[in-house]
DNA sequence: CGAACCCGAGCTATCTCGGGTTCGGTGCGATAGT
């Protein structure tokens, strides 16, 4: 339904901001954010850390009738989020989750009930328990917030499935409007977010991408043992404090090893330590105490830290989300610092593998026959305490399964089979779009590999990726500051300059810039992502990213451009 | 998918190689035992 913007909105946003919270300007992508929502209009937001993503929904939430209901992915990451309103004359902020008595749980209701409470906060798997869904209900929310939003399409698939779950639970409470937060998303995880939140008609505010400070540069190595000491070395070269990221635990434990060796002050964080352990490391780097924390993707969110001088990569990451998120955490100061990604080709196995996990077609069918052999619905657990499966294989077989169309989940929460489909054919289309599933997160690692291994401006193909226009060259990657891409003295092998001059004509280049919607005769549908010398990257819908020659497109046809439907 | 580890074979080993096996990342919440 279409609603009508108040042209006083923007001032009354900006006097609760300032008096509330003492902020004395919105910048203008927080304020078309909170526009929105205060016109009831579903909202993802694409913005930076540090351009005040959490103001959107503590502004509008206050000025919004009923409480904010807020997910958040960590309980250390709603600690903070509380602590920050705390500190604030906001209304109160409350938390439910397991980490807290029952009694505090039982007081955080209390204040939600007699609307002493504002914000409630609570991770995804909360919003599995009918009590809980039923007293959010009873409490009306008028905003529901999914803060750290990426985590839906890189978690909810197969380490934390009750995040493609959200939009049940919403509609359960009254279909809230729903505001969807995020620092890196390329398109086509936004436009996950937007269909697995059952996100209707969104408004799309999304900041410029670009972090100019962050130097860039790729290494690649043949050998372990080169990469290694190559890691080593530079960790402990450039200015401090800095971030390390290894694919393993072991990994991180070897390198913060090594450096303390050095004399350096390096840590290592990763979930297998325990809490407190995490919790020292975590604290020693905040404050300064540490040089260099060597860690797996288990360090970062959260992490508010502004000088941090430099972020390396031991391995490679299985996406450039997850890199760029990584490298993000660099240089928020706006002070120089580099990104360095540690390459060699044989590292990608682990991230494969990683990239290959979904339930197996057992499991698939196990949890189709449990649905499709009751007549009417089932609940999960229950399904789960039938089938000896857990929780998580339960829900992540049952999204499949959703998503493939042979199952659908009703009012009150509970799963009943699609009239029609037969638990085998359920199974088998669930496992076709576990594939899909797949291919797609194959096609994201093979990007990180061509960004590696890219002759051209690093920035420029990382901000195509988050599809955003770069010409280009940015100055500050290794690739336009190599001496190959400056000087033509002839002996270059591979570099730019190369690739620059000697570029046969293709006529065909002009007319795939990125962003062109083209249809591949095997493919389908897909958007042009980026361009680069003889060859253009395409996301397709079906497939992921593929990287075509121009020369093979022209010769044989492949790709007809295709105007954008009218939606 | 690839690295690390174990184990047995091998012109007898305090060594070397090949084959087989195992392991690898993110957190919530509930539970068992103090």
């Amino acid at each position: 339904m279409p609603e009508e913007r108040d042209p006083s909105m923007p001032d009354r946003l900006a006097r609760t901001a300032a008096e509330v919270f003492g902020w004395r300007e919105l910048r203008s992508g927080q304020l078309t954010a909170m526009e929105a929502v205060m016109a009831g209009r579903d909202t993802l937001a694409v913005m930076p850390t540090g351009a005040g993503k959490s103001a959107v929904y503590q502004v509008a939430g206050l000025l919004l009738p009923g409480p904010t209901v807020v997910v958040s992915p960590l309980i250390a990451l709603q600690r903070d989020q509380i602590a920050g309103l705390l500190s604030h004359s906001a209304p109160d902020a409350v938390a439910v989750n397991s980490a807290q008595s029952a009694g505090e749980t039982e007081a955080a209701w209390e204040a939600v009930r007699h609307g002493d409470a504002e914000y409630l906060f609570l991770s995804p798997e909360q919003l599995t328990k009918d009590e809980v869904v039923e007293r959010l209900a009873r409490a009306a929310p008028s905003l529901f917030v999914v803060d750290e939003a990426q985590c839906v399409a890189a978690w909810g698939h197969d380490f934390r499935p009750d995040y493609l779950r959200l939009a049940q639970a919403v509609q359960r409470m009254g279909r809230p409007t729903v505001l969807a937060l995020t620092a890196t998303a390329a398109p086509p995880v936004r436009e996950e977010i937007v269909q697995r939140l059952s996100m209707e008609d969104p408004e799309l505010v999304v900041a410029g991408f670009d972090r100019p400070n962050i130097t860039l540069e790729v290494r690649r190595f043949l050998e372990d043992a080169d990469k290694r000491r190559a890691v080593v070395e530079r960790a402990a070269a450039e200015p401090k404090p800095g971030i390390v990221y290894t694919a393993t635990r072991k990994d991180a434990e070897e390198y913060a090893a090594e450096l303390a060796e050095l004399g350096l002050s390096a840590a290592a964080y990763h979930a297998g330590l325990a809490a407190g352990e995490r919790s020292r490391v975590h604290d020693a780097f905040l404050s300064g105490e540490a040089d260099v924390v060597v860690a797996t993707s288990a360090f970062g969110m959260g992490i508010d830290k502004e000088d941090v001088r430099f972020v390396l990569h031991a391995s490679v990451p299985g996406s450039l989300d997850a890199y760029y998120q990584e490298i993000g955490r660099a240089g928020r100061d706006g002070d120089p610092a580099v990104a360095v990604l540690h390459y060699r080709p044989e590292d990608s196995g682990l991230q494969r593998l990683f990239a290959a996990r979904a339930p197996d077609e057992e499991t698939l069918g196990e949890v189709a026959e449990q649905i499709h052999g009751r007549n009417g619905a089932v609940a999960l657990d229950d399904v789960s305490e039938r089938t000896n499966l857990s929780h998580r294989r339960v829900t992540a077989a049952a999204n499949l399964l959703e998503q493939a169309g042979a199952v659908r989940t009703d009012d009150d929460g509970e799963v009943r089979p699609v009239p029609g489909v037969m638990a085998e054919d359920a199974a088998e289309r669930a496992a076709e779009a576990a594939e899909a599933r797949r291919r797609q997160d194959r096609s994201r690692l093979e990007m990180v590999l061509a960004y590696a291994e890219t002759t051209g401006c690093r920035r420029r193909f990382l901000l195509g990726y988050f599809g955003e226009p770069y010409e280009g060259p940015c100055g500050t990657c290794d690739v336009c500051c190599s001496p190959a891409s400056t000087s033509a003295d002839g002996t270059v092998a591979e570099g730019v300059g190369g690739t620059a001059d000697t570029r046969p004509e293709h006529p065909a280049a002009a007319s795939y810039p990125a962003g062109t919607q083209v249809r591949h005769s095997e493919w389908g549908d897909g958007t042009v992502m980026s361009e680069e010398g003889d060859r253009i990257t395409v996301l397709f819908e079906s497939m992921g990213y593929r990287t075509l020659s121009l020369a093979a497109i022209a010769e044989k046809g492949l790709l007809t451009a295709r105007t954008e439907s009218a939606d």
